[in-house]
DNA sequence: TGGAAATAGTTTCAAATGTAACTATTTTTA
DNA sequence: TAAAAATAGTTACATTTGAAACTATTTCCA
């Protein structure tokens, strides 16, 4: 797939030119930060298909791991994953069925389940986990400490500002 | 749909206690991508869906707008896009089916085909236009000058350093 | 200059994801 | 405490999107 920001940011100059009135400089960063995400999606996808895996089942797996005594709710999994309790349940089953994750009804609250990380599905995601980690050093590397930290606050201040920007309109 | 970042984040904190090595900030740093994504995303959608758009179509009618002559082949269109050409020949049809764009043949090779505006889609477009940058502009109020040309630096690093990773890898 | 390769667009098929409706259970509240 | 509301999970259906295969045309190059 052709990445190339240029035929974009000549559009933007062209109707620039047509229509008074553009915040240019934020209209192409709204539409900057789609091409990232969609190069940063595809590379990680890349990345996780050595391993059987993609974005929502590596992150299942980890969010899993990382979940006290082992043990996750699908509707916990639907919060963290930004994805619809549907396509949990999905995920769910092709973990399951891989077999690397164990599906138990919650005695606490039978309206619940359970999934924790089978003995395959534990030593799959500790094998990946490091070798994710390492990728995302490489892709980093260039960024200094002060720009890791810049870049975090910016983001999160985007995300405050949309937030805020939904619940206005 | 629940954008609690603090899922992800304490996850985070948890398997970095229990797994050594993990670039905490980086990791961190790549997941609030997704979420910010979506969250942009989701509010567009939720904007131009008032007039019948979504980012798709919206960003196809303003793309055409911006051509020159008012024509644009489908696979320009799908490199502004970031979609499949299938997919823009969907978006052609339903644009050409809402009566916004005319497909013509092109006279000069015969395999393209050229899209215009129509006079409505034209029309359209034109007063869709301030509405959003009205909009963009307001989520983006609380962002100083400088912070957006720094944000539009480090999103283009970033997008740098996936590209030469994509390469590399 | 004629065959191979590339390009443009479409169609077919498959994969991923979401909404709404539904069942079962738990919590709230009047 | 009994009815109403909320919550958890699933299923049925629909939407969005892309990969691969295909046709038609143009470009490349031996």
């Amino acid at each position: 797939m052709n990445l190339d920001f240029t035929y974009f940011e000549n559009g933007i100059g062209s109707i620039s030119g047509q229509l008074p009135g553009m915040p240019q400089d934020r209209v192409v960063l709204n539409r900057l930060f789609f091409y990232v995400f969609k190069e940063l999606d595809d590379v990680y996808n890349q990345h996780l298909s050595e391993f059987g895996l993609n974005s929502s089942s590596f992150l299942a797996l980890a969010m899993i791991l990382s979940s006290e005594d082992n043990r996750l709710n699908p509707s916990h999994l639907s919060a963290a994953l930004i994805a619809s309790r549907t396509n949990v349940t999905r995920l769910a089953d092709d973990l399951v069925g891989s077999g690397w994750v164990s599906r138990k009804p919650c005695t606490q609250d039978r309206r619940r389940v359970e999934l924790s990380l089978t003995p395959s599905g534990r030593k799959l995601i500790l094998a990946v986990l490091p070798v994710i980690w390492q990728r995302i050093e490489q892709q980093w590397s260039d960024f200094s400490p002060a720009e890791i930290t810049e870049f975090d606050r910016l983001l999160r201040k985007m995300l405050e500002g949309l937030r805020h920007f939904r619940m206005a309109s």
